[in-house]
DNA sequence: CTGAAAGCGCTAACAG
DNA sequence: CTGTTAGCGCTTTCAG
């Protein structure tokens, strides 16, 4: 591995016959304001192209206090949303010249706390996380040194800049359209109540209810984590609870609803009559022999969103508007 | 938002009455062989720790010639196996004091090319690839500036440092023992032939033919690309042939599995008589009514082997191994 | 229009 | 054992 070493700035001026700093004007694309002769434009050009120059970034870092990065926390990479709001945003840093750090925090507060502390140590220039706190004091304290941006979910009531989906008319839409043959019974199976997105598709669920003139019934409402084995024992629970399947069930994740299909799958109820609808779109919904409506994000609006947000407080740009609550989209399978 | 600069280590130094590099030599952990008295450390450590001192990273960068950071080119972050990896990746980037890069080349040459020049750029310490390029030239001429890795893709027969699944042999255990209830027939379903892991799974479906003492046909080999769409088209071709579902079927990948599975949804055929095993494990499938065996690749082990390889050539280590091909593990379903 | 020079915060010789 | 000093490569005044 030999240690070719890069050229310099310096070099490259040498090699043109100009100064360092007439070099560097000209590579941030200051020459117009400077009245740099068209000649010597070219010529600098030409070298830093010749020689395939590449300014160090550690260098141009180290003395404007920018890292030209962005941090992004989340729970959990493998999670399919969060994925593809990663890709996406790495997508438009990219092609910005930013670098997007992505870090895990497998929703523990403590690691998540952890996480951030690295990344800005890196001094990251901004901050997107889709946080597992319960109160955004840490946060607010971090807004001190840069943009702090929540991400899909909302931290108690933080007024710090917001982009989410609008999971609650989604679900009472969703939810309103399971009852709607006349069905006068229907579950919902929940994740952490703590958790912001958890709260909205439970108000969405109620709402729904509402909706279709149905009276909930406090044991319709399960919750534990959104997990799969946890799915598959609220399955269990309702199944002794009515000695049937519920004629209809909401399902507040799709980890959930895998759990759900374990437990019928296992109990030969593949093929029963229950309707069942959730949030988080799958492709392999649509090849289940039951129906199953779902609530996609729109995780390329999010991305953006956030993104444009991000773009416009690094410019120190004064945001009137910083909460955005995005439409969902529903797949609809029953109809 | 206000810019409270850091403290430097100069400040440091000063606080604590001694010079900067002392200070610097304490908190790189020389102060053993400097024989740095353990009082001055202490009162160091203190004022670090009062002012909550941490070095800038870009400093540190533009003296030592490193970033700290390590680079990961993967076709999707959405595919659930590299963001596995990733995810794992990143944990032990972390730990280390590193920053994972991640990148995505959508499985464009192209793009690929583009996210590795930026990856460069930033000065990664080191590249991990998993490639979707049929050429290692250019990998190879990077070599000269950074240790290149690939993971869980060969190109070509590149002899860089590669960290891999077995498909092969798993694939050919799956396959022999679909055909070992007596069936005479055994399809298969691939992408993209040029990719390597493509090759290890028909290499080792054939071998599994062979296993099974059945010779193959070749009008059961189809392949297109890794979309579901094409598994979906490949059924449907598949069906026009026979005029009735295989009674077997490997799909190299649970993106093409979707697509077979749509089209049975779609025609009816969920409770038919097929046997199907896959590539790629996911936990839908224990939740669907036909039994289908899966492999999984080992993500855990896959990082670990790789991020061992990367510090090691970090540490300019001599290498003697440097390719790992990991088993695969089985989900059986169907026994 | 262009060049000289002063840092950004840190490391690592080299002197004491 | 500790301090001085010279850079790392780039940006940015401030003088020509």
């Amino acid at each position: 591995m030999k240690e070719k070493k890069r050229i310099t700035l310096a070099e490259i001026a040498k090699k043109a016959g100009v100064s360092k700093s007439t070099v560097s004007f000209i590579l941030n694309g200051k020459s117009e304001s400077l009245r740099i002769s068209e000649t010597t434009r070219k010529r600098v050009l030409e070298v830093v192209e010749e020689y395939n120059y590449r300014p160090s970034i550690h260098a141009r870092s180290l003395q404007s206090k920018r890292s030209y990065t962005v941090g992004l926390v989340i729970p959990d990479l493998t999670n399919f949303g969060f994925a593809s709001i990663a890709k996406e945003l790495e997508k438009h840093c990219r092609e910005d010249g930013l670098q997007l750090l992505i870090a895990c925090s497998e929703d523990s507060q403590a690691l998540e706390k952890k996480v951030v502390e690295h990344l800005v140590e890196r001094q990251v220039d901004a901050l997107i996380v889709g946080s597992a706190m319960i109160d955004d004091q840490f946060y607010v304290k971090l807004t001190h040194q840069l943009p702090v941006i929540q991400l899909d979910r909302q931290i108690g009531n933080s007024i710090l800049p917001l982009v989410c989906t609008d999971a609650c008319n989604a679900t009472a839409k969703v939810v309103s359209q399971l009852l709607s043959s006349d069905n006068q019974e229907c579950y919902f199976f929940g994740g952490q109540l703590e958790l912001s997105p958890s709260k909205q598709r439970l108000k969405g669920y109620k709402l729904g209810l509402q909706q279709a003139n149905l009276v909930l019934k406090p044991n319709w409402i399960k919750h534990a984590d959104y997990q799969s084995h946890s799915g598959y024992k609220m399955m269990a629970e309702c199944m002794k609870e009515l000695g049937r399947p519920p004629s209809c069930l909401f399902t507040a994740s799709y980890i959930l609803l895998e759990g759900v299909l374990r437990y019928l799958r296992d109990h030969q109820l593949l093929n029963c009559d229950i309707r069942i609808a959730t949030f988080d779109d799958y492709h392999i919904l649509d090849c289940l022999p039951i129906e199953i409506d779902s609530i996609a994000q729109d995780c390329t609006s999010l991305a953006q969103t956030v993104y444009i947000l991000v773009k416009n407080m690094l410019n120190g740009e004064e945001i009137s508007k910083t909460q955005y609550i995005l439409p969902a989209k529903i797949c609809w399978r029953s109809r």
